[in-house]
RNA sequence: GGCCCGUUCGUCUAUCGGUUAGGACAAGCGGUUUUCAUCCGCUAAAGAGGGGUUCGACUCCCCUACGGGCUACCA
């Protein structure tokens, strides 16, 4: 096989949604895998639905998610321009070369002649479409005088270009992941090749560009496989079927209560986001939340939507960029659509962060720590990062929920305050504070026998003071390890908080 | 409506004719942590329905049902 060349085609009309991420990544993984060339190549054919700051979003979305491209827009290459409005003057002279083959013709219907044409065939229960049986009542090449259809190019007037689609043809072609499917030409339209305004249809411009990009094979959503046929048909028209691309379409991402695939609307109404990166509407200012901004390890992000619709045939779930390339292979992807599930992205993001370095977390949380104006050295906050981890699925829940570690306390739990909060246990925890401020060693270990001795010495089950200490430090009812917490917290400030408390916490059922 | 694709636990999935149908998330229960959100253990949970083919079908074929996609001078 010839060297594998892949590419991932977005149209830049808004941000990318994260089931062309999972394109994207199923492209990236397979070109990885097999020494390929990954391509990412901008399909604005469509000028009228150009959103400003689209593309440098796709690029920078897919960065941050650890897809490289050999190739692209943003990159360059050999088969360069990658942009397809940048390409516009390469394809008129194929859309020609089908016209003289007789694979294509002038169309000069209006819009209101479509629509008229569409009702008509409706009304008499016939499929409202342009193609082999309808054509011959329009207006175009094939049914007006040839001095007539030469004047009217002469003219300028409006027109468009549309392919010939065979009456009743089979057409054939192997899809990688679903296997032999197969359509008849009767049920395709004469898509629309060229536009009125000059610019290629995604139709032709993805075949004249995969195919002198050299590409090997077309991954892409389950929404195109309808038109694949098309393709083929173009392929075969240009005479190119012998270097055309294995096709593979992928199952669709689906919404996680119900039905339908995944759309911009559902993340933020289901309180996920469907994004990698925050989007802002250039146009209506509407934010759309991101993945990097809801705090997602993008590697775990990748991790997750590598087994959306693919699984190795063993029973591992995590795995590192490479392990995914190592074990990737087109045929292990699945055919039907996957509901997209929140609590799993929550739980791989869980599984990355607590194998991600300390260190590295709290040099992440310092933009963070500094909003606060909080004030506290990155060997601190390491040690806070180490204790709260485990118990949060977002790194930057570890300012929420370990805020104690930065400031006192100022919201107590109040299930605990009424059940275990009272004057006694309140004294008994301030003789408690007086003794460990004797210690001269302030550390976990010394600290838990010195309060479990004390507790003998009160006379009162440990279990009975835990709580209250642990709500007299930190305002919370759970946490990290209690003793590891009070020793990083300090004496002076565990001290400190355990007589404000006693002074202040009040429990009405007192 | 037409065309196409799909259908294994609630969810993501494994199984490529012979298995006690496996794993993970979520759930429930229990344990550890004398607290808890982590962690550990256990439990419950599935082949849409009907026909074939076969010694044998979750696996192959057909029909039905259901779900999805497409049906623009959008991609």
């Amino acid at each position: 096989m010839s060297q594998v060349r892949v590419r991932f085609a977005p149209s830049p009309t808004g941000p990318l949604h994260i089931g062309g991420v999972r394109t994207a990544l199923f492209n990236h993984l397979f070109a990885k895998k097999h020494g390929g060339v990954n391509i990412l190549r901008i399909e604005d054919t469509d000028q009228t639905r150009f959103v400003p700051g689209a593309e440098e979003y796709i690029v920078e979305s897919l960065k941050w998610v650890g897809i490289e491209f050999d190739e692209g827009v943003h990159v360059g290459g050999p088969y360069g321009p990658y942009r397809q409005s940048d390409r516009k003057s390469m394809y008129r002279q194929y859309a020609d070369m089908l016209i003289e083959k007789g694979h294509a013709y002038f169309a000069f219907d209006t819009p209101e002649e479509l629509d008229e044409m569409r009702e008509r065939l409706k009304a008499g229960g016939m499929s409202a479409q342009y193609d082999a049986v309808s054509r011959m009542g329009m207006k175009n090449s094939l049914t007006l005088p040839a001095d007539e259809v030469a004047k009217k190019l002469a003219n300028g007037d409006a027109y468009v270009i549309r392919a010939k689609m065979p009456r009743k043809e089979e057409i054939r072609f192997e899809d990688l992941i679903r296997g032999w499917v197969s359509f008849n030409s009767s049920q395709l339209d004469d898509k629309v090749l060229m536009k009125g305004d000059g610019m290629p249809t995604y139709h032709l411009a993805n075949v004249v560009d995969d195919h002198l990009m050299k590409i090997t094979h077309v991954i892409r959503g389950e929404e195109w496989l309808p038109s694949a046929p098309l393709h083929v048909m173009l392929y075969r028209f240009f005479g190119w079927e012998d270097t055309m691309p294995k096709f593979s379409h992928l199952p669709l991402i689906l919404k996680p209560e119900g039905n339908g695939k995944l759309s911009k609307r559902d993340g933020d109404r289901l309180g996920f986001p469907v994004f990698p990166l925050q989007w802002k509407d250039p146009a209506t200012g509407e934010i759309s939340s991101g993945y990097k901004e809801s705090g997602y390890e993008p590697d775990g992000v990748a991790n997750m939507l590598a087994l959306l619709g693919w699984h190795p045939s063993d029973n591992r779930e995590i795995f590192s960029m490479s392990e995914l390339v190592e074990a990737f292979t087109i045929e292990k992807i699945s055919k039907n659509g996957a509901k997209f599930d929140i609590d799993k992205a929550k739980w791989f993001n869980h599984q990355y962060l607590m194998a991600k370095d300390n260190k590295a977390i709290a040099q992440e949380l310092q933009a963070g720590i500094e909003a606060k104006s909080w004030n506290f050295d990155l060997e601190y906050c390491t040690k806070v990062v180490a204790l709260m981890k485990e118990k949060v699925s977002f790194a930057k829940e570890i300012l929420t929920a370990g805020s104690f570690f930065f400031e006192k306390p100022t919201l107590f739990d109040e299930k605990v305050v009424q059940k275990k909060w009272n004057h006694t246990i309140a004294s008994q925890l301030v003789d408690f504070a007086k003794e460990i401020e004797n210690l001269t060693e302030f550390k976990a270990a010394e600290l838990e026998t010195t309060f479990k001795t004390f507790a003998e010495s009160k006379q009162v089950n440990p279990g009975q003071l835990m709580q209250p200490l642990r709500l007299a430090v930190s305002g919370q009812a759970g946490g990290p390890p209690i003793f590891e917490m009070l020793e990083l917290l300090g004496k002076t400030t565990v001290v400190e908080r355990i007589e404000w408390a006693q002074k202040n916490l009040v429990s009405v059922s007192q």
